[in-house]
DNA sequence: TATTACATGTTGCATTTGTAACATAAATAT
DNA sequence: ATATTTATGTTACAAATGCAACATGTAATA
């Protein structure tokens, strides 16, 4: 008697690779559409993290949006560049580390495009009940809890 | 009165695309250890996806695993170097098209990997109940759906 | 018939990303 | 006190990816 393995493409991890090229791709088009090219969404994302995490450093924020150090210096070199963020030196437990903060130009440019990824936000739910809505946000976390245990992010 | 615009961090959204991230560390890490480097979990997809749909050209496989032309068969020239599939012209609306298949190796190979690679899947669920698993597969495809109207891949 | 558009796959180059190593300095161990 | 480990950020090179263009052949159109 076979022991009949499912395919991994029925499951649901599949899916959401699937979603989340969906999500890369439009996001792409999206960003470079409604800024010109002039921020990416992983930058727009940052940018969000540091908003909701004042004061932190960049080894903290690289474990915030889950990408190493480089990749995350990088991500900062570029915003520091187009003058959205600005970077600045300081302690934390006796250690030299860097920490930023957005601009005010940073602010403004941020408040707009956030303005304007709503209604994207919006579409995405329409098919869905609030109801539905609110469930798929608690499985959701639960699911990234679960692999924020298996997996190490190396940062 | 300011409008309350919430966070994109605290968007669904955001929640899948650390989700994805997760997955894709875990994957690279996970595939590189049990295959030794010789299997990428792209390539994993992509064999999946050949073998649920056979005869397709590669235009049509592209299309499946959302990627562009170019991606889809670069991923198809490292398969068939490692001599996983292989490659065949054929005809489509009298048009001349690759199509591809698996090799005897490529079969064996691609049924061990599965199975090893089930252990991981299930204890990705062993937080939820049957019930949930159902529910989130099922919310997870209403969305894939949405997007697949909204985001145009370009292949 | 000539021309234009579409479908399919590939190639070449620029950009992005990943990996390993380096640099610095503090904490810890010997 | 000296050596080793840990924390933080950066640099340099290799690998992967994206994008535009090409190549070929069919369909559609003028």
């Amino acid at each position: 008697m076979t022991k009949n393995v499912p395919h991994f493409t029925d499951s649901m991890v599949y899916s959401i690779e699937q979603i989340a090229i969906y999500l890369e791709i439009h996001g792409k088009n999206f960003f470079s559409q409604i800024t010109n090219g002039e921020l990416t969404p992983e930058e727009f994302r940052t940018i969000d993290v540091i908003l909701c995490n004042p004061n932190i450093c960049q080894r903290d924020l690289a474990k915030l949006i889950l990408r190493d150090r480089v990749r995350t210096g990088r991500i900062l070199d570029a915003l520091e560049a187009k003058g959205l963020i600005r970077r600045f030196g300081d302690m934390k437990n006796k250690r030299l580390v860097k920490k930023m903060e957005l601009t005010e130009k940073g602010n403004k440019y941020f408040q707009d495009i956030t303005k304007r990824v709503q209604p994207y936000l919006v579409t995405l739910c329409e098919k869905f009940s609030d109801k539905q809505i609110v469930e798929l946000k608690k499985l959701l976390n639960s699911l990234k809890e679960v692999l924020a245990e298996i997996v190490k992010v190396p940062v």
